[in-house]
RNA sequence: GGGGGAGUGCCCGAGUGGUUAAAGGGGACUGGCUGUAAACCAGUUGGCUCUGCCUACACAGGUUCGAAUCCUGUCUCCCCCA
């Protein structure tokens, strides 16, 4: 992109005051809001490296496509040669919240969020600059003194934190709110204080704490963050953000052709915001659907996965969803009795019941070396088994081997 | 502190003593169609040594020939008053 903006001026200052707003729509780029108005250009036309902060709970690892949005802005405004500071919430993690609907978060144990935090990272940079990347854990500055939280929570009012829209609903609704919930914006707004951040990102659901932000850091006279929102991603069923609760996600650490099937299968409607949220600056042709699903799904799996994986997985997907064959790589599972009780193997190989695979065979899903095997025969020789290829469904297969 | 209400299968939600493994919906899965899209049709959706057996309606006891449904205690949650 443009970080080489050229300036044509006799101002001595270097024009870092021209090329400001230049940067700023630059880096503007997908997001939904930048606010307020003008702040970050007033930021960037200080000339100086921007701490850009990123808040994020340990509670799941795991990275998806949703979060690379974000991350991957993270990583625009790396490579305009600002760094980054990835606050890890391990203290409100800690404490554990208990609120929305009916999913209690569970309270975690610092180990686990220690192991959290490290996969998140390991996870993470695979967008992220590592060098310009600086992680911290909000335990280091919220676990203050008892006396200085509550001259935190001086700072504000229930009025302002009941701003926010989904507060005032829930109030309305009769629902409950907790009263760390009600804290929550104060604590990670705090966090920029901590950090000195000058610019805030988030998806468009934080836009509240991240404004937030700022009243605390007003309260502490310290600068105020500008704030940038990105879109939420669609999951899979297009209609729900991607989450990895709600199980519609694509984890950045997918395999190649799980990631590849994955994609295939997001409804059309999404498919414009998959690619211009996941693959800015790629020239949209005029391909059919299919074509162009198929590009993005390439492409990205060949940015987690390296170059190339991204074809191979392709083929790999034709094999099995277009030509109906086996993969050409399928899991061994060792057998032992003979006859082969179908039921038990298979659901031990797959990891379910074998409730399930008796259903399963029931409706004519089981086929082996792509022939339907009917209900009549659960109980196969073992020399009918041993070295055949076993298709359960659409998508799970395994070779039995006698041991 | 007082009063009221609620806890059902993956989720929501019927069901207030007897074909109830438990209506209905969502989701998911299977088969068909297909571009693993959408739409649509059909079926399945507790477990198992599966024409039968076992376990289930917060937990533990109890009443009854028989309980998700009645009683007692426990836990959890919500609302109202203070």
């Amino acid at each position: 992109m443009s970080k080489k903006i050229e300036t044509s001026s006799d101002d001595p200052s270097g024009g870092s005051r021209v090329s400001a707003r230049d940067q700023a729509v630059a880096l503007s780029e997908r997001s939904v809001d930048v606010l307020p108005e003008g702040r970050l250009e007033q930021l960037l036309g200080e000339g100086r490296p921007l701490t850009i902060k990123l808040g994020i709970d340990p509670t799941a690892p795991d990275i998806h496509l949703g979060h690379a949005v974000v991350l991957g802005k993270l990583r625009d405004f790396q490579d305009a040669g600002h760094s980054v500071v990835l606050i890890i919430g391990d203290f409100t993690a800690r404490v554990g919240d208990p609120s929305g609907r009916s999913a209690q978060r569970p309270m975690l144990e610092p180990e686990e969020i220690d192991a959290n935090a490290r996969t998140f990272q390991d996870q993470a940079f695979k967008i992220l600059d590592r060098d310009r990347t600086e992680v911290r854990f909000n335990s280091e500055w919220l676990r203050m003194p008892p006396e200085d939280l509550l001259g935190l929570m001086a700072r504000t009012t229930v009025a302002q934190l009941l701003e926010r829209e989904d507060f005032r609903n829930r109030m309305e609704a009769d629902e409950p709110i907790s009263a760390l919930e009600l804290l929550y914006p104060l604590l990670q707004g705090y966090d920029s204080v901590a950090i000195g951040a000058d610019v805030e990102l988030g998806g468009t659901d934080q836009t509240f704490n991240l404004l937030f932000g700022r009243a605390v850091q007003a309260s502490y006279e310290t600068g105020q963050q500008a704030i940038m929102t990105m879109p939420i991603l669609p999951g899979l069923d297009g209609l729900r953000r991607m989450s990895k609760s709600l199980g519609n996600y694509v984890g950045v650490t997918d395999p190649p052709d799980e990631m590849f099937g994955k994609l295939m299968s997001i409804p059309d409607a999404v498919l414009p915001e998959y690619r211009s949220l996941l693959l800015p600056g790629l020239v949209d042709t005029d391909q059919p659907p299919n074509l162009a699903k198929r590009e993005m799904a390439r492409l990205l799996v060949d940015r987690f996965h390296g170059e190339g994986a991204g074809e191979e997985a392709e083929t790999a997907f034709d094999r099995v969803f277009v030509q109906r064959e086996a993969p050409e790589e399928v899991a061994e599972y060792v057998v032992t009795g003979d006859p082969v009780h179908l039921p038990a193997e298979l659901a031990a190989a797959f990891g379910t019941s074998r409730s399930e695979v008796r259903r399963v065979i029931d409706q004519g899903g089981l086929k082996i070396e792509g022939e339907v095997l009917g209900p009549d025969s659960l109980d196969l020789p073992l020399v009918d088994a041993d070295g055949r290829v076993f298709q359960l469904g659409k998508r799970r297969f395994v070779r039995l081997v006698s041991g």
